[in-house]
DNA sequence: GGCGGAACTCATCATCTGTTGACTTCTCTG
DNA sequence: CAGAGAAGTCAACAGATGATGAGTTCCGCC
């Protein structure tokens, strides 16, 4: 970049000839805003801990000290960034909604559903910052058994005893189809459409949610 | 660990009283491979960017600089580390040789025992690099195909058609499994025992091996 | 017995990290 | 129109990190 060394002398009597760079920002752009869509993408590409301050401020167009500014530590600026911009409630409601048969089949729609639709990259920043911050992993974890599935599971009423098991099954489908598709983008897991993932995926999840479970113990 | 005061007067007479800190070491300890193991610990524990030559060189009783010396850069260490201490070849081989319809079940017992097994640790060292390592995880992924899934599909006549769908749920619900129980340690996947996930998970992969497709682009 | 090289440590370098505080500029309120 | 405070920048800090090179100690070979 050439430094601006055109003199301009006296264009307008207030304004200097070279913009000033520091001090507030004229208009009204949601800055705070732009901060949290940077550290997402970036956190969702890299990680807690491969994400740094100047480069999420690069990203928005900042100063890094002005992430600061806004939010503190970094570890607050995760926090900040983990609010994901879907209702998990609501999401499962409109689930369990129909009939049991197909609930597998619906629940696989929604879940890859969602991790295609814009919310995805937040879900993907949490997901990667969970691989390397346990205290985000434990967040998950707590949120996704009595936010998703155990309220799935309680939804077709599956018995006490065999609650630990199929949500066990059902997480390491759930889990296997986002982290190949969306964080380690395994091929060809990455380039299957979804219509062709859900009814699959949708088959397994409804045998682990209903399904009889094979002979435990049994040779 | 506090400090070994004990004296030991002249246990041995070439030994000088206070043992040097400097300069080779005595005796034959294959300094190496502790320093591999160390590294796999490490990695595995804290992926590639959270790891530190220092930690590393710290838990093999180590300077950091030897680490250095034996491997240069830490991306060597980490090349170096993510050879893997198990003969895949081998082990597909002795779990295709049985009857074709309890396939899946032997796959899931042999994916969750390796997973299970000393060799555990380095597996879950490669896994957790090729997270924030684009070039490890693309290893993986082909070693993944061709030597595994691959091989498993072509010994059971997988059409050419259905290769690549099928491939991707494989690796969907084996993934899952490994990274719930083994990365992220989910529970109740984690405490789950070896013997109530291997049946059920193996049913899956025989679905997904030779089952039905449920009818792809129907509604 | 001495000597070359392997094994090993120490001190140090440049770089990058998160974080801070002082400073400037703008907007809003009374 | 004055001034308080929000919005924003800049320069710098301390600490950690990967890496380097010189130096020290030991082993094995001739």
């Amino acid at each position: 970049m050439p430094p601006d060394h055109s003199a301009q002398p006296d264009a307008a009597h207030r304004l200097p000839s070279v913009p000033r760079r520091t001090g507030r920002r004229p208009g009204n752009p949601d800055t705070r805003e732009t901060i949290l869509q940077a550290a997402r993408a970036t956190f969702a590409a890299s990680g807690f801990t491969g994400a740094t301050i100047r480069g999420i401020a690069a990203r928005a167009g900042v100063d890094p000290a002005l992430v600061h500014h806004y939010f503190g530590t970094k570890e607050n600026l995760l926090l900040a960034t983990v609010q994901v911009p879907v209702n998990p409630r609501e999401v499962v409601d409109t689930v369990t909604a129909g009939p049991v048969q197909t609930l597998g089949t619906r629940l696989a729609g929604m879940v890859l559903g969602v991790w295609a639709s814009p919310a995805g990259t937040a879900l993907a920043a949490a997901m990667r910052s969970a691989i390397d911050d346990p205290a985000i992993a434990r967040t998950i974890r707590e949120f996704l058994l009595s936010q998703v599935i155990g309220r799935v599971l309680r939804h077709v009423g599956c018995p006490p005893q065999e609650l630990d098991l199929r949500a066990a099954l059902l997480a390491s489908q759930m889990l296997g189809v986002i982290m190949g598709r969306h964080i380690l983008k395994l091929e060809p897991l990455a380039s299957q459409p979804i219509e062709a993932l859900v009814p699959q995926v949708g088959a397994t999840l409804q045998r682990y949610l209903t399904g009889p479970l094979v002979t435990p113990g049994a040779e």
